[in-house]
DNA sequence: TAGATTGTTAATCGATTAACAATC
DNA sequence: TAGATTGTTAATCGATTAACAATC
């Protein structure tokens, strides 16, 4: 629709979208072609009107008395998240978290690619884990720079982060992704970090279970 | 300071928590024993009214021209979040992400205590992974009832998430801490569920990129 | 046509931020 | 005292939700 302005989704708005995908994957499996808004409210537990503000960023056009093709809809909604824009990236800290995410196959499905990573154990640098190579950390600017990676991983203890987050600045990456429990401090600010903040998602377990 | 009755946090403050702990912890380790709102907001990139305003809601009071009391501090949101009581949790799904949870020593700094694992693959019943026994998925609401599990952790892939919440909640679960990518459907509303939404992160990520 | 649905505008709600009195 | 800081009240901002016209 629309899309001559292109005004960019609030952030809750970017936040809702990938359950909206992971939902319409699973109607694909179904007989229906088309799914309502309604139909989505019931199943998500979502307001209606939420929806249909959420989808208005969305290059799609859904059809009267019948709702939004789900092909269409999957589609039009990846190519708003970019997950069908690939994204080099390198990770930094292959622990156990560093580990499962270089595990986790599904990270493609999101555009992501990580093609190296790295770390200061000798026991890990030269090792390969689920098919990744790791290096030392002190190659990982030469790399960057080389094949132009855009997106850094930092899955480092939270004492090393802001150190690895300044050494991916320099080196020219463009976003970050930060598992470690700090905020850290980006002097240019021309790269953007987004924290998975696990911490907080668990905090809000913790405090809920507190009160009950 | 007051707590005479009760008001719980707004979401967003109870996820800014973690990041103020961590950042009060890094502190220890100075010379000063008082923080100041002000010093928090540059160190931290938050709003200081907005800070003093999260800080209302845990019971702390601070000193007009000092600040507050680090340790204290740190202490007193702690326990706001619930971090020193301790939570029996149970994890299902012992792949890369269940595996990497069950090695984070740092959840139990959390409050979160994971006793026992489950999956169905019979290569990993049967075996320890960080010291955590597996067992097979068919004695989950044994040990839930029995052990009196309040939190249950489901790293399973998203095809059998429903399933295993539903078994959860059955068994008596209190929360379930979601790393699938699906919405779970509680039937009664007495199981609280706080998705990790890891790729929800990943696609604010995604999204800021595209439109760089 | 009647009725279900989209898509938008307006109202509401809640969180953030500005302003400021109180304090030491 | 002067000035920095807390803690709160009021204003602002933005997201959610209600209402409804347009459509098929």
């Amino acid at each position: 629709m629309k899309k001559d302005l292109l005004i960019s989704a609030p952030e809750p708005t970017i936040r809702r979208m990938p359950t909206y995908v992971h939902y319409l994957k699973g109607l694909e499996a179904g007989p229906e072609t088309f799914i309502s808004t309604s139909k989505m409210s019931v199943d998500l537990g979502f307001d209606p009107t939420q929806i249909r503000k959420d989808l208005s960023y969305v290059d799609i056009v859904g059809k009267n008395r019948v709702g939004y093709p789900i092909e269409q809809l999957i589609k039009a909604i990846e190519d708003f998240l970019g997950w069908n824009i690939r994204k080099d990236a390198i990770l930094v800290g292959a622990g156990h978290l560093g580990s499962a995410l270089m595990g986790y196959e599904r990270l493609d499905q999101y555009g992501i690619n990580i093609v190296m990573a790295f770390d200061v154990q000798p026991g890990k640098v030269g090792e390969k884990i689920h098919g990744i190579e790791i290096r030392h950390i002190s190659k990982m600017a030469e790399v960057i720079k080389q094949k132009n990676i855009q997106v850094g991983i930092i899955t480092v203890p939270a004492s090393q982060a802001q150190a690895v987050a300044s050494m991916m600045e320099d080196s020219g990456i463009k976003a970050i992704w930060n598992f470690a429990p700090i905020s850290l401090n980006i002097s240019k600010n021309n790269v953007f970090v987004e924290n998975a903040l696990l911490y907080s998602s668990l905090s809000v377990l913790a405090c809920k279970l507190k009160n009950l």
